[in-house]
DNA sequence: GTGGTCTAGACCACA
DNA sequence: GTGGTCTAGACCACA
């Protein structure tokens, strides 16, 4: 269900954050559904177990997941943090537009490039 | 003029990098008008005349900035580099807005942010 | 295997550029093969790391071979890559050819040169 | 006659060289015809007298050219001396098509970008 | 004075 | 252990 690209730029463990945080987006992984325990997944994905412990942690630590000591990790039932994540993309974004905005780059310019992920790739409006 | 974050995460020859081409694109570095000599920017920014350097060494890979030995490092007059660059920055927000899509962005709310930077902050359209 | 002069013009990242793109033409250098990490190599050379980092870094940006943090160097495996290569080596050649025309050398001279290397070489046609 | 291209790479004294050797191989340039002064011409290219001077003194010492104090400098009239360009000329195509045949071009792509040259620039066989 | 290369070393993120 | 960045300096070719 997951993939990795190896030789990527992007680290391993924000690659494989970014897939769970997903993975929940898309409703794939339900709240408080358990995670496959670290070294499980490790291995199924080919990585070193302490690259997944690393993205858990960090899932952990901005709420979108919850670890028990003994039990395993599970999807946090937090609303807060799914809004946290969004606004934080927002941010993120907001940052980007102002640099566009300074190269030339006009905002039908990037209505359109936004048309071609939202509208072509069939994301809900 | 320019400013650098030494905490930052993003190194400092690629801030050094996107200011010198904001600077362009906003219209303070004119074509062929010459840049600050390494040491003397190195200086005055507070860094490494390497770091000066690289900065330099790459906008020129990139056609973005021409350098003549013995003579000094120039605004490349090159039409084709903005509009390079210009595609190259709209590809790295058709990333973004896929991953946005996948984290439940809706489209209404990236067009919010948008216009928060473009007809508030009064870019051309 | 590689062999760098340090009293030649050519600077050193470029002549290890040069024999390391040798080395993958001749076949001494399969694709996804692992390179020497650069201090390793550095040691070897008698360089310092940076200089072999530099290289390496020149030949990802050319796609000849690509890095990922904490794993290693890798010969790329993009076909693209080493079409693009020759097609930069026969421009270059061009130059000369043209630089050699206006100073008098006739074209049996060249092949013959050619031939020399070509055909007394064993170098396939 | 002579026109420089201050924004390349190749250094103005070598441009400059490379230019009066063309000027001699094309026969605009007469065996001990007398060549302008260094400041004349300097003037004249919109380059430091320095730069002129040096690219005059390495033609000398190739013997390419003849200086005489308080006369001037003069095309050499020393047969040998184009003989010797030429040689030094196909030495470096020589290597240049070793590195060639490494990467994998076959002859008959380094035949046809000769002929692209030669043939098609009307250069005499 | 200008850019270009290089050494010797340090500290960092990542796997 | 691996690559990535950076400092502090040096020496060079060129204009």
């Amino acid at each position: 269900m997951i993939i990795l690209d190896s030789k990527s730029k992007e680290p391993i463990y924000l690659q494989l954050k970014s897939k769970i945080i997903q993975l929940i987006g898309a409703g794939a992984l339900q709240k408080n559904e358990q995670l496959p325990p670290v070294r499980v997944l490790a291995r199924d994905l080919g990585v070193n177990p302490n690259t997944v412990q690393r993205a858990y942690t960090e899932l952990e630590a901005q709420g979108v997941i919850y670890q028990i000591v003994g039990k395993g990790s599970f999807i946090s039932d937090d609303i807060a943090t799914t809004a946290a994540l969004k606004q934080g993309k927002l941010r993120e974004l907001k940052g980007e537009f102002h640099k566009a905005g300074q190269i030339g780059i006009v905002r039908s310019e990037i209505i359109e490039t936004l048309d071609q992920v939202y509208k072509e790739g069939g994301i809900r409006d």
